[in-house]
DNA sequence: CGTCCTATTGAAATTCTTCAACACTCGTGG
DNA sequence: CCACGAGTGTTGAAGAATTTCAATAGGACG
C-alpha cells in the first residue's frame, strides 16, 4: 500500500498524472490533454472504464445523462429517430473524442456503438466544476464543439446535393481520412476496415442498404475500391476517391 | 463636443454602456449580454454597422476574414459551393446571432445576406482578448457553437430521411418557431412573410426550385397554408402545419 | 443442420429532377 | 402610358435516380 501511495506522489511530483491516466492513449489528445495533473488526479477519483459491444446503446435519447465520457476506441454513432421509425446517423466519433453534451439536461439524439466501443466516464459535475479553474478545458469543448460543427455542415452538403455514389465515395473517404488524419499516404495505398455495417451506412448517408450495396458494387467494379469480407476496403488511389466524392453528374 | 463626451462618460458610470449600444436591440441577446460597460465601451470603440441587401455576400470563401459581427435585424445563409455549381444552405442565422467562425481563419462557407441584413461588426483581436478576461463571454460562444450543432443535426435528420413535403414543411415549421419562439400561438394562426425566396428555400432543404413549389402548392391545397404575394405565409393550426413534418409515407 | 444476421442482386414502383412553357411583378425607358 | 426585360414563381410531361419488394447467398453460432 505505501508502495501504491508513493508511486502516486511521485506521479504528481513528476507531472505525469494518476497511473491509469499514464496508461491511456487518449491521455494527451482528448480534453484531458488540457487539465493540470492535479486536476487529472481529482478527476480520476471518479472514473469508470465501460466496454460496449456494436449497437449497445451508451445513452438514450432523453436520459437525463449525468455523466460525460472519452471514446478511447471504437467508433459511436449519435443517431435521431422519428416516431415511424426512420433513422439517421447525425454523427460518428471516433477516439480520442470527448462525448456528451455540455449544459444541458437532455438530448434528442441517442448514442449506440458502432463497433466495440471502450470509454473512460466521469460525472459532469466535476468536469463542470473544473472549467471554471481552467479557462483551457472550456475552450477545448469549445473547439471540439466548432470541429463537430464544421463536420456536420460538411455533411448538410453531402446529404443535401450528392448522389449515391458521391454520398458513398464521401463516406468511404472519410474514413479513409480518419484513418490517416495527415493525408500521408495521399498516393499509396490505403487499406482499413470499415466501422459501420451497411445498414448504419444507409442510416448515415440517408439512403437505403440496398442502394448502398450497389453504390459499393459500382466503385468496386471500376477499380476505385477493392472489397474483402464485405468490411475490409483497400483504396489504390486515394486521389481518385477524392474525385468521386465530388463529381458525379 | 462637451455635451457628448459628459454622456458617454455617464454612460459608463451609471453602467448602461455606450449610447451605441443602449440603442441596440441586440444588446441583451446576443453576445455583449456577456460584456461588462467597460468592455462594452472598449468594443464599441471599433465596432461598425454595416447593412447589406439581399444575396450580397458578407464574408466569402476562403477570406481571411478579421472580423466578427452580430446580426442586428434580417436573416443570414450560410452557404457552400461544390465545384459544379450544386450549392447548399448548412445553416440560417437570425437576429441576434454572432456571426463568425471562433479560432480559425478560414471558413469553407460563405455568408450570405438572404433578405435585407444590417450587423454590427468588429475586429476579432478585440473579443478574442476579452475572452480570457470574462469567462461569461466564451460560455456564451461556446452556447452559440452548440445551439447551432444541436440545429445542424435537427437538420441532418430532415435532410437524410424526410420527403419533400415533409422538408418543405419542416422549414416553413422551422420559420413559424423562430417567429413566435415560445410557441405561444400554439393555437392561433401565425402569419410571418418568408425570408427565402424559392431558390434559397431548394438550396436549404437539397430540393429544386420546381418541388419546393410544387410542395407548397400541395400544402396551400389541402388548407395546411395560406399563401399571399408568394411571400406571406399563414399558418391557421400549427399543430397541423407539425403533424406534417413527420408523418408523410 | 437450421437459423439469424448481413450483404447482394433483380425488377417494378415511386419520387424527384429535368426540360420547357407560361404567368406575374416591378422598374426602366421610349 | 405602354412595351420590354429581368427576376421570380408555377405547372406539365418525360426522364432518371432511388426505393421498395422479393429472392438469393455466405458466414457465424448453437
Amino acid at each position: 500500500m505505501a508502495r501504491t501511495s508513493l508511486a502516486e506522489r511521485q506521479d504528481i511530483h513528476n507531472s505525469e498524472g494518476p497511473a491509469l491516466c499514464r496508461a491511456c492513449e487518449a491521455r494527451h489528445r482528448g480534453i484531458c490533454g488540457a487539465l493540470t495533473p492535479n486536476q487529472l488526479v481529482a478527476l480520476s477519483k471518479h472514473t469508470a472504464r465501460h466496454a460496449y459491444g456494436s449497437d449497445e446503446e451508451l445513452a438514450a435519447t432523453g436520459d437525463d445523462v449525468r455523466r460525460y465520457a472519452n471514446i478511447l476506441s471504437g467508433v459511436v454513432k449519435l443517431t435521431r429517430l422519428m416516431a415511424d421509425g426512420r433513422q439517421q446517423i447525425v454523427g460518428l466519433q471516433f477516439a480520442p473524442d470527448f462525448l456528451g453534451r455540455p449544459f444541458k439536461r437532455q438530448s434528442d439524439v441517442s448514442a449506440e456503438a458502432a463497433t466495440d466501443v471502450s470509454v473512460c466516464s466521469f460525472p459532469k459535475s466535476v468536469i463542470e466544476g473544473m472549467i471554471d479553474q481552467s479557462p483551457e478545458l472550456g475552450h477545448r469543448l469549445h473547439e471540439q464543439a466548432l470541429k463537430e460543427l464544421d463536420e456536420a455542415r460538411d455533411w448538410i452538403l453531402t446529404l443535401g446535393r450528392k448522389s449515391a455514389t458521391e454520398k458513398v465515395a464521401s463516406f468511404l473517404y472519410l474514413i479513409a481520412s480518419h484513418v490517416d488524419p495527415e493525408h500521408k499516404a495521399e498516393d499509396g495505398p490505403i487499406c482499413f476496415e470499415l466501422p459501420l455495417k451497411r445498414a448504419d451506412i444507409a442510416d448515415f448517408l440517408g439512403l437505403t442498404i440496398e442502394t448502398v450495396s450497389r453504390q459499393i458494387t459500382k466503385l468496386r467494379k471500376v477499380g476505385t475500391i477493392v472489397v474483402e469480407h464485405n468490411r475490409t476496403v483497400t483504396v489504390p488511389d486515394l486521389r481518385r476517391l477524392r474525385e468521386c466524392c465530388e463529381v458525379d453528374r
